[in-house]
Order: C-alpha cells, then structure tokens, then sequence
DNA sequence: ATTTGCTCAGCTC
DNA sequence: GAGCTGAGCAAAT
C-alpha cells in the first residue's frame, strides 16, 4: 500500500515521506491508554505499513515523554528494545503504568487492538 | 517450540 | 550496487 499525504506549500497531493508515515506511526502511539499496550504489528496494520518502519519510528523518538514508545511491544508480548535505557526500563515504566510483566512478557489481557477501533469495528 | 520466508530503511563497503 | 542488520510478523513444521 502507498500512502499519499497533503502537503500545504505545494497545494497538492504527494506520495508520503518517511516522516510522514513515522508522524502517523507517532500519532496512533499516542491513543494507547496508561496501563495499555499495543503491538508494533498492531500499528502497522492501521497505516498498511510493514511492521519494521514502526520499530524504525520508535527508534526515532525523540519525545519520550509525549509519545509513549514503551507502550509498543511485539504481538507475542516480548518486550523488544528501548531507545532510552533497554528493555529493563521499559519493563519498569510499563509496571508503574500498572500493566504486569511475566518473564519478560506482556499478558493478552493489556493489548488493546487499534486496529479494530479505528478500522474494523464489529458490525 | 522452532524454523522459514517476507520485508524495508539505513548503514557499510 | 550488493550485503548485512534490526525496537517485526505469520505461516509452516
């Protein structure tokens, strides 16, 4: 799938940039609830990305605090890296937000499916 | 539970 | 260009 994005100082419609996929990535980053966690899959289905760039956009992050990558772990609930202190912090940022951690992995129960609430709502 | 194949930006030669 | 590396995933075994 290719995304295309409006762009303002050229009153037109362009193929989208990197940037601006990773923004998008950034923005549904931002609907997961405190206590919540959601998959990079999850995300990448939304925007019809492949999942790598979502990881990719995590790296990026360079606003820890507005946009919470530690939200995002892998669809089995592996927590994968972290950019600001490793998979440990995350798992510690993750617990003060209230969601368990169980040898290393996230429970079924904290996902919550972006997909289905923006996308396929049950008919 | 483990392996295999798909995928793509970014980095190195 | 070619080849490798990830904050990935699903299907097959």
């Amino acid at each position: 799938m290719v995304l295309y994005t409006w762009d303002p100082a050229e009153n037109t419609i362009r193929r989208s940039s990197l940037e601006d996929i990773i923004e998008a990535i950034y923005a549904l980053t931002m609907l997961i609830p405190v206590g919540r966690v959601t998959s990079y899959g999850n995300i990448a289905r939304v925007l019809g990305i492949n999942p790598r760039l979502v990881g990719l956009a995590m790296k990026k992050n360079n606003k820890p605090i507005i946009i919470p990558c530690h939200r995002v772990v892998a669809w089995n609930g592996d927590l994968k890296n972290y950019s600001r202190g490793g998979p440990l912090v995350k798992e510690k940022l993750l617990r003060l937000e209230g969601v368990k951690v169980e040898n290393r992995r996230v429970p079924r129960e904290y996902f919550i499916d972006l997909y289905k609430m923006l996308i396929d709502p049950p008919t």
